[in-house]
DNA sequence: TTGTGTGATGTTATATTATAACGTAAGTAG
DNA sequence: CTACTTACGTTATAATATAACATCACACAA
């Protein structure tokens, strides 16, 4: 049978490091058939819950598509910024937005449980190669 | 032929006005075949990009959805803030929440242009009615 | 070792979300 | 009226995601 859960999870880890930007679950379902021919849609879902809920990779919401965690197990929500040119994703935590989001929100009573923070647009790298 | 662009429109956020939370554009497809037997997806997905570009709606990155805006024509980027329990759907616009933000991400050249900022949680309602 | 429980995986099928491509019709301005 | 532009219809298909249930691998205990 395939291969088990943590194994799994080391070789979709690594693809997505070798990968230069956001990868989709079906393209990653794609380069793991190169290994194992076999693997379904569903495996790969699977494991992706697993590593989003170990914090590992984050899910880009705008975008259906998954990144490596570039802040080993931070627990506090980040902020994805994608480069719509070249795809690279930075990944940053700052939790004096996360408060100021809390307290937005928080006006009303509610009560915060998972943050999103996507930011889509040019990378200073793709700013600067498109000046004259 | 179908109805023209505005008369569309209008009967679309007149159904997502009426509807207590998001929706999903194939729900929406549904309740406008209601009166529009023949309608197709593409119709209804190049018409919510329409009301989107007007910032008259809202697409609810993380649940595939859309929602009304709820602060006319702001065309400062929104926060959203979704109930899990009941499916209700808030909005705020709070321009010293997107201050830090530029500023956290512009840290490295990055320029934004589209935030998605989406807060899933329990809204105050909902967590009052579960108290004992 | 053998049984037994748990969780991962395989398998099949299908649901859900979204877009491509191209033709046709409706309104709009000249 | 004609040309132009934009919306719409139509068909097909792509892309993303989950349901349901059988089977297998491993760990652990008896």
């Amino acid at each position: 049978m395939g291969q088990r859960g943590a194994q799994l999870q080391a070789e979709m880890l690594s693809i997505m490091d070798q990968n230069a930007g956001p990868i989709s679950a079906y393209d990653l379902l794609e380069k793991l058939r190169g290994t194992n021919t076999k693997m379904a849609p569903t495996t790969v879902y699977r494991a992706l819950a697993s590593l989003t809920e170990q914090g590992r990779i984050h899910r880009l919401e705008s975008m259906n598509a998954y990144v490596p965690c570039q802040h080993d197990h931070d627990h506090a929500a980040s902020i994805l910024s994608i480069c719509d040119d070249c795809g690279t994703v930075e990944e940053n935590v700052a939790p004096e937005v996360l408060n100021q989001l809390e307290s937005v929100v928080g006006e009303n009573g509610f009560s915060p449980k998972r943050h999103v923070i996507e930011v889509h647009g040019v990378c200073g790298t793709c700013e600067t190669d498109s000046q004259p």
